[in-house]
DNA sequence: ACAATTACGCACCTTTTGGTAACTATGAAA
DNA sequence: TTTCATAGTTACCAAAAGGTGCGTAATTGT
């Protein structure tokens, strides 16, 4: 029998590894707007328009651009009505909705605490006078 | 007495506001390290050499990069031994500890499902023969 | 004939992020 | 006197992320 430590991480996941598919699923909503958008879409299917003034200040390229990238690893679903003018609808996969519950634990953190981080960012900057 | 409508927002934080600082308290973490570091810090202190190792593949410049944010906002603490040679130790504050925690429920989200990701965009990728 | 609609592709550019390698400080030990 | 150890810093460069503006498709209403 072989002890756990010459194993070569073949089973157990860790996302410190490099080279594990775990590292990949957080980068994957490590930029800035994937957290955002998979929140959005928590409440059911939107449109691009919708997204868009949900967003706020994202730009046409990037919403299409993480929404193809969110779609292309199955968090995310596009549907073409196939109408014209275009009519298409995105959602959450089951495994998107999964991920929207834990970023939405994220989300209260942030509503939170961002009041701290705030104060200390000042401390910080005027303790150094920067 | 006004509507809710006409409100600039100043009370109820709101994720999606570009303007709220809680978008900023995300992007904090939204990148590449940010999440890996605070997650390394979990048990205990850590010293910059340790860390390195524990990252697996971080550059020295990013490293100190990333804590010096995260220790600018609050997260992160770090204590210079003030010895020759160098002994500095960092660790979470307790918004850090807090911070840390939800995103153990993000690393397990990754664990769990970076096999569902990675099958996805296989489909994906050979069904348009990218 | 043509304007409007909606999602999006593409070309071009700027900004941000990240990596490499070389250099620094300082006291203890060789 | 030189070496070692540790946690940096800096200058320089490459790559990735992101923004702007313009073009396109195809049907409906004017």
């Amino acid at each position: 029998m072989k002890n756990p430590e010459s194993s070569p991480a073949a089973s157990i996941p860790d996302v410190f590894d490099p080279t594990c598919s775990s590292r990949h699923a957080l980068e994957l909503i490590a930029g800035k707007w994937p957290m955002l958008i998979i929140s959005a879409l928590e409440n059911g299917p939107m449109r691009n328009a919708a997204l868009m003034r949900r967003l706020g200040d994202i730009s046409q390229k990037m919403l299409t651009q993480t929404l193809k990238e969110l779609e292309r690893n199955g968090l995310v679903i596009r549907e073409d009505m196939r109408t014209v003018p275009p009519h298409v609808e995105y959602s959450l996969s089951p495994v998107g909705r999964s991920l929207s519950e834990t970023l939405l634990v994220l989300d209260r953190w942030a509503e939170t605490h961002f009041g701290a981080l705030d104060a200390a960012r000042e401390r910080y900057d005027t303790e150094r006078r920067k």
